[in-house]
DNA sequence: CTGTTAGCGCCTTCAT
DNA sequence: ATGAAGGCGCTAACAG
């Protein structure tokens, strides 16, 4: 394999020009960059990225952690991330965290991201202190996508307002028993999204004055089966519900599945809204509380790789949502008529 | 940074010996290599990558070239692929060419991948043979997936008999006049899952004594959208298709949803089934050729990483699909009778 | 603007 | 089973 010093010899200038023309630094006249350039072409150079890194420090790698990557959000995100960073020139290094309902998911090690990377992405994954402590520790830039602590550089939705908008959406359908199904119940973090969304569901309810209850929210570990089960439930629990607040599109299309394998007609029987504007979503008419998570992605890789220049990063984006009414959500119909 | 040499001197031994150690290497007295982890453990020891990569020429890393990341196929390879890695603590690059119709793609260019990583594997995107060559000419080991030129290690569907067993369920239906919706149209690589599948479309209708004709045949872009516009198109060609065979589950999905853009009612008007097994389709009752694509991700990665350990691969793994009847396929109705 | 010279931190023969 | 020592290939001060 040819090395910096045959391009050197080549070319009759010493390696650290070599280095200099190849990287665009300054202090290299047009006529020996020219020539460098040339000769490292015609030699077919290619610079070796583990000496480059040891030698610098740096290794134009970020570190995209992610529980799934074939998940609506966290592939779009993923996307978009890499877009960016392969604009600049960076890697995208991945690692993926199956969070599975009830088993522990593997916790996150920060060794192994030890010199490895020059940043950090953490998208839609629920960390506990720990885990944010030991990342931090590890002075690389940290942004998170989705949801993150206090404190940390973060690229987000209001998931609050989220909330509360899909759910004052059906309330202001005229539906007064609202049920909800939340992602993962993440025992050790408290900033995910669906605490937020769930948050705001119960705000906007409260604020009608309408019941809300531990017993109208089940979790639909963020899937379409999942969201499917859910409704199953919570039916089950309390038939009398009329609308559901899926906190992800996924699954508020399995709530239709589940729906339907109840005999139930969307949206005559049972309204549903879900968040995200999944490509699928039209399918079947789901509203939707819609985000651009493709953006997300780009804007926190950029925002990233600031940092790792040394910028400083403003401490929350918050993107906006719209709401998209298709047809899945309507007032109660016949199915919840008083009996008179 | 603690480096290897610290802990050399905390444990009372050289660094070669620490090295064997924590790497698992034999010639290594118990009680030494207990002693070395011990300490390195106690000193927050962690080897540097780069450094390793430098001295040993091995990065324990996989990369991974695909068009997209947020697509059901290439999402799901792509998770399966990472866990099989991550269990034999390889790290995935990724590394996407967004493929458009239209403009020509980004050009894989392998010298980014020099040295970069210890082998490479191609999801889902047809490359030409110059590009393959200069993969191969890195001297990394080379896995496709979803298709691959001749002579390369492949993991993949039958595309032919894939779309054969569509086309025939068709058929078998009393459909005399089946429409096609194919994939990207890559005029640069023959071997790409989509042509497999519409030769295999072709073939069942010769065999079949039906018409088959590049009339019959559009391109959705491998998308819901544009899986919607193709049926548009070919409906307005031919006012007489009652049925249609989709490369891709999300391009079936955009044709149902075409279909009902222009009134018609699926499948009393149109047929349609699509391939893949999209956790989705049954939201529409779609009718598709299953297939595993995490089990193939995890396949090839491991595959792959027994080609970097020295193994010898297969040269073609070629995977089952299953037929999966559900409503979107039916014989054709009341639209398409005969005018008497 | 260019060259010299130390490393960067680990692996790997070769001895012992 | 262990140690000594020479790289791996490049970058970054420092001179000049």
């Amino acid at each position: 394999m040819t090395g910096i010093d045959e391009v050197a010899r080549a070319a009759g200038v010493s390696t650290a020009t070599v280095s200099r023309a190849l990287r665009g630094l300054p202090n290299v006249s047009s006529r020996t960059r020219d020539r460098v350039l040339a000769t490292a072409q015609e030699l077919g150079y290619v610079a070796s990225p583990s000496a480059a890194s040891l030698a610098s420090g740096r290794t134009r790698t970020i570190g995209l952690l992610t529980p799934w990557v074939n998940r609506w959000f966290f592939a779009n995100v993923i996307d978009g991330a890499e877009r960016a960073l392969r604009q600049l020139g960076y890697d995208a290094l991945l690692y993926t965290f199956d969070l599975l309902d009830g088993e522990p998911r593997r916790r996150v090690d920060p060794s192994v991201l030890h010199r490895r990377v020059d940043g950090i992405m953490v998208v839609g994954l629920p960390l506990d202190d720990d885990e944010v402590a030991s990342l931090a520790g590890l002075g690389t830039p940290l942004v998170f996508v989705g949801s993150g602590p206090a404190g940390q550089v973060t690229v987000r939705l209001d998931d609050d307002a989220t909330g509360r908008a899909a759910t004052e959406h059906l309330i202001g359908l005229g539906h007064r028993v609202v049920g909800h199904v939340t992602g993962v119940p993440d025992l050790v973090s408290s900033w995910s999204p669906p605490v937020g969304r769930e948050q705001g569901y119960r705000g906007a309810l409260a604020d009608a004055r309408l019941e809300v209850g531990d017993q109208l929210v089940v979790n639909g570990d963020f899937d379409v089966e999942g969201g499917r089960a859910s409704v199953r439930e919570l039916l089950r629990r309390r038939p009398d519900v009329t609308a559901v607040f899926a906190s992800s599109d996924e699954m508020a299309m399995g709530a239709i599945l589940g729906a339907r394998d109840l005999g139930l007609t969307v949206p005559d029987d049972l309204s549903v809204i879900g968040v995200d504007g999944h490509d699928l979503g039209e399918l079947v008419g789901l509203t939707t509380i819609a985000q651009d998570t493709l953006q997300q992605g780009m804007d926190a890789a950029t925002l990233l790789m600031d940092m790792v220049a040394g910028g400083v990063a403003p401490s929350v984006l918050t993107y906006p949502t719209e709401l998209l009414v298709r047809g899945s959500t309507a007032p109660p119909g016949r199915a919840s008529e008083p009996v008179t």
